[in-house]
DNA sequence: TAAATAAGCAAACGATTGCTTGGTTATTTC
DNA sequence: GAAATAACCAAGCAATCGTTTGCTTATTTA
């Protein structure tokens, strides 16, 4: 070893420091968090949070890394216990990534709520660690039993933009990460009926008068 | 008269003003926007706005004002021409969603943006406006012929999160608001198709009993 | 034409911002 | 036990922030 790694001696406060952080973003949101409000949360003095980190947005870039890696553990690990059923994969993976989001940890909210186009300098390296995350989803929707002429790409984001609005009206108590991936992957999901009976439903593709819903009985 | 409206006296700035604030808090949001962005932007100098608008969070109010004016003008001048069939209705309420978000005018896409418990003070009066206006998409989601079991809450809220969440990802030329609507309600509408027959592709999600979307008639 | 007022300028206030710099302490390593 | 270094303190700098105050100008109204 000798010239091996570093391995944080001592007590390392870096990681309180991201937590501090992460909580902060989430509450007040990045501009108007101050390095003195993240520094007295942590118990330290401002100017010490720059042994850490070289800068503000450094230090929201580390925070955005770290909450990419859990969302994107948690997910991994609940596909690999998920079976083979491409709903129930999908419905799988949008409970943990709810899970994590309306959870306590304040890290993946902080990947949901950032916009990488505020930090020009880093907006390319945001913008990848998402994509990378995401990219779990577009598999999945890759792999659902889908009618021929549906756009996966717009299913795809409509949940995500569905799962990310949660936080805005979410209560605990009233809800849960699995109910609520159950309710989303329920409204989304076309019942496969034998035989194409499905298409004799389907609207008519440029917007006009769309074929009614409950017409008969 | 005499004692009639103010009525905008000579040229009045403050349009101007709002127009530039909107844009601004768009692009580089609120908390990064300051005064003087907005008074350069406006050909006036920092301490004139005050004259128009009593602090910045005030402006921001004034803007989110409207914000929900304009883009409810827009859905129910959709409504009036749309009919009677509750799936057509909700779809060109997306589609004048989606076109006041996706537009050239920033008005609508404050209103997106702005978390309202960032406002403190203006909380509930920005909470009260958002409501307003999602109000009408409540009472479309409560008339679509839906299985009995269906939470039509969560129907609307993932509507709404899908739709908030395209400014990040929609490019021009790529997609039109009007194809983005059709292609999302075309996912959360069901084809209700003849006798039930769906329901044997329906699988049990995530070990609980999840009762069948179309069963009954 | 005189008084009133709408609209904005000019200049600065105190507070807060992100960050730097030089020194201090405690722990390791040799 | 000496040298090195990890971790932080103490103090402050320059810039920017939202906002205020007093004054000027141009337009109305009477």
């Amino acid at each position: 070893m000798t010239a091996l790694a570093p391995k944080a001696r001592r007590n390392n406060r870096r990681e309180l420091i991201l937590d501090v952080s992460a909580q902060q973003f989430v509450e007040k949101g990045f501009a108007s968090t101050s390095t003195r409000d993240i520094a007295k949360a942590t118990g330290m003095l401002p100017g010490s949070l720059y042994y850490h980190f070289a800068s503000k947005d450094d230090l929201l870039v580390a925070v955005f890394e770290e909450g990419v890696q859990r969302i994107s553990d948690s997910v991994d690990t609940a596909l690999e216990a998920a079976g083979a059923d491409p709903w129930v994969r999908l419905q799988a993976a949008c409970e943990a990534h709810l899970a994590m989001l309306l959870g306590t940890s304040s890290y993946a909210h902080v990947v949901i709520r950032t916009l990488p186009s505020d930090f020009s300098d880093a907006e390319k390296t945001l913008v990848g660690l998402r994509r990378q995350y995401e990219a779990r989803f577009t598999r999945l929707c890759d792999a659902l039993p889908l009618p021929p002429q549906t756009d996966r790409s717009v299913l795809r984001l409509m949940l995500i933009g569905a799962m990310n609005h949660t936080p805005v009206w979410y209560r605990e108590g009233r809800d849960t990460p699995a109910g609520l991936a159950r309710k989303f992957i329920e409204n989304l999901r076309v019942p496969l009926v034998g035989a194409g009976a499905s298409e004799a439903a389907r609207t008519d593709a440029s917007g006009e008068p769309v074929s009614r819903r409950i017409e008969d009985e």
